[in-house]
RNA sequence: GGUCGCGUAGCUCAGCUGGAUAGAGCAUCUGCCUUCUAAGCAGACGGUCACAGGUUCGAAUCCUGUCGCGAUCACCA
């Protein structure tokens, strides 16, 4: 049981005791710096029911758990909020307990529960990631982590949109401008070489309007007439009948797209348990919808068009099949919801998509609904803000994607000149400084996005670079690599058992930081937000290097103080690592 | 127009399951490296929590309305 249970519990019996009333909630928080004190409880609730003044309560309440309750030292009593002070012996004891657990926070993954099935990512192969997508993946990655922490098995998936008229665009363009261009030849990414030729159908595109509205075509018209674009909708038709020339093209430059991407979430540090392919289960969701107009779920129109009538739930019609029974976005979605719950023994799945998709999962999980699923009231949409430049959002048409390669190495390059100037990596091979150079630049990175919350959108200036100074990454895993450093020069003190009387506040405050960790993962997964273990990653390093500055730890004068604060120096860092993990993000061992 | 989300310091963000005087970082300014790594620490400056009502002992937080920004309402994905 820890400090908040026990706590809970002596107050409850207190007002039972003293006031003969039952309560259901016990409002505890952390006492604000400028009182004495460590935990807080706040009486006002009470003094209604009990038609006693606030600061009486408070003082009898202070009196009882003074009395009873070991942990309690001392308290006092400001209005109506009675400020408990907890004994230093409490805090001596917890450090002495969670020491040797280097997992400390983290709960085993259960293996006797059901997985959750976490979806990111979803990229389709007709260009390279954006900064888009860099959030994507951390979060969905993060937010895997985090529910892995709280004992939870995770599957991770994403879907890849292999096929469809965009598909065939940039094979079009690769066919008709491409002169046999390899990722070998060019030395380009396989993903940026598929990404040039999208850009160049979009280009001959609008070149062949052009001159269509100049032959005296309307826009309209010019639109839907121009010639590459008619080729592209015939190799669309050609790739549904399989033809074999199609198919090759297909899989080769697909395969280029795949390695690149495999590059890249390699240097991002996410990863996928199982792959879904558009190209696979596209043909899955029409069965069932099928089956579900037979049911009476679904009705169609005239034109032989299946919908899904969502009026009485206050939503539209919406189409789930075209009058030429081909199957729509939504379709496949549907097709492998199903598709994963019966490969996985799964009970519950989260969508980590944007959040211009809000319509679109509403009316999925609701449509499933209406099929019967039972599992379909477990889907969850983990919808987050868009990545915003400061002349608007990305549109990759006009050639303002932030490229997700690119901005790594912009991160590296930015670390490496940070590092190279400060100078303190001597007797670092140059291999072990790139490596360090990397670690420093995807964690400002990873730390940039993260530390928001995930609805909120995202203001990136690519004129300013992300800071590595202040509340980032960087910041964090240079107090893990400082203390690091001290641990080498303490040889075995960690290993000694420590006697103090007493602690010094700078040492309570860190240790209170550290006791609240388990909580901050419960909150993060709750809430859906690796946000919070981030911000609570900066408030201990805020707490720690707080007393790092004021206090001597190897230089203490008593042995006892010294293995004292090299032990807490230890969990510190450990929790640091422990809660940059639920991120993704690493920490270096110098810099 | 309907629906959803957001609006907190010059900028980027915490705080939002109601609690004490609304917190950080960046930027600007002041101190601190002969002692464990100054990517640090200590401090100053900076706020009508978009606006107006309401609920409450108490509202940045909950409710209603207004304004502003964004997304969405496709036989695109």
């Amino acid at each position: 049981m820890n400090l908040e249970q026990i706590l809970r519990q002596n107050i409850k019996k207190a007002l039972r005791q003293l006031y003969d009333l039952e309560i259901e909630n016990v409002e505890l928080q952390v006492t604000r710096k400028d009182f004495e004190g460590d935990i807080t409880l706040v009486v006002f609730p009470y003094v209604k029911q009990l038609r006693k003044n606030p600061k009486e309560i408070a003082e009898k309440t202070g009196e009882f758990l003074l009395k009873n309750v070991p942990e309690v030292v001392d308290y006092n009593v400001v209005g109506g909020f009675l400020n408990l002070v907890v004994s230093d012996k409490y805090y001596m004891d917890f450090l002495n307990r969670i020491f040797s657990d280097k997992n400390y926070g983290l709960i085993p993954v259960s293996d006797n529960e059901k997985a959750l099935m976490v979806e990111y990512s979803s990229p389709n192969t007709n260009k390279p990631l954006h900064l888009g997508h860099i959030r994507n993946n951390l979060l969905g990655h993060s937010i895997s982590e985090i529910y892995k922490a709280t004992g939870k098995p995770v599957i991770k998936t994403q879907i890849i949109n292999d096929r469809g008229i965009h598909i065939c665009k940039s094979m079009l363009a690769w066919q008709k401008f491409g002169n046999g261009e390899t990722p070998e030849s060019s030395g380009l990414k396989g993903d940026h070489l598929a990404g040039k030729y999208y850009v160049k159908f979009d280009l001959e595109y609008k070149k062949q309007i052009k001159d269509l509205l100049e032959g005296g075509l309307t826009k309209d018209q010019a639109e839907k007439q121009a010639p590459i674009l008619l080729e592209a909708q015939a190799m669309l038709r050609k790739w549904e009948a399989k033809d074999p020339e199609v198919m090759k093209l297909w899989h080769k430059m697909n395969g280029w797209v795949y390695k690149g991407f495999e590059q890249t979430y390699k240097n991002l540090g996410v990863s996928f348990d199982k792959n879904y392919y558009e190209s696979e289960t596209y043909l899955l969701g029409k069965k069932v919808v099928e089956e579900g107009l037979k049911k009476g779920v679904f009705f169609k129109k005239d034109d032989g068009s299946v919908w899904a009538d969502l009026s009485d739930e206050g939503l539209d019609e919406k189409l789930l099949l075209r009058a030429d029974g081909t199957s729509v976005y939504i379709t496949q979605d549907i097709g492998t919801a199903i598709k994963r719950f019966e490969d996985f023994d799964i009970d519950s799945h989260i969508y980590v998509v944007g959040n211009e998709q809000d319509y679109h999962f509403q009316v999925l999980f609701l449509i499933l609904k209406k099929l019967g699923f039972k599992w379909a009231d477990k889907l969850y949409h983990l919808s987050y803000g868009m990545v915003e430049l400061p002349d608007g959002k990305m549109k990759s048409r006009e050639g303002t994607v932030v490229d997700a390669d690119d901005l790594m190495d912009e991160m590296t390059r930015t670390a490496r000149e940070i590092s190279q100037e400060l100078g303190k990596l001597e007797g670092y091979s140059e291999e072990e400084k790139e490596r360090l150079y990397r670690i420093i630049g995807l964690g400002a990175l990873k730390y940039f996005i993260l530390k928001v919350d995930p609805k909120r959108s995202i203001m990136f200036d690519p004129k300013k670079s992300i800071d590595f100074q202040g509340n980032t990454g960087p910041f964090i895993q240079y107090t893990y690599a400082r203390i690091q450093s001290i641990l080498r020069k303490a040889g075995d003190l960690r290993l000694k058992n420590f006697k103090l009387k007493t602690l010094l506040v700078k040492e309570k405050e860190v240790l209170k930081q550290l006791e609240s960790f388990p909580q901050v993962i419960q909150n993060a997964a709750q809430q859906q937000n690796p946000g919070v273990v981030a911000n609570y990653t900066y408030d201990l390093v805020k707490t720690y290097n707080s007393f790092y500055q004021s206090v001597p730890i190897l230089a203490a004068g008593d042995e006892n103080e010294r293995i004292f604060r090299v032990k807490l120096s230890e969990k510190v860092a450990d929790t640091i690592q422990n809660a940059f993990k639920l991120l993704g993000i690493d920490v270096p061992e110098r810099m």
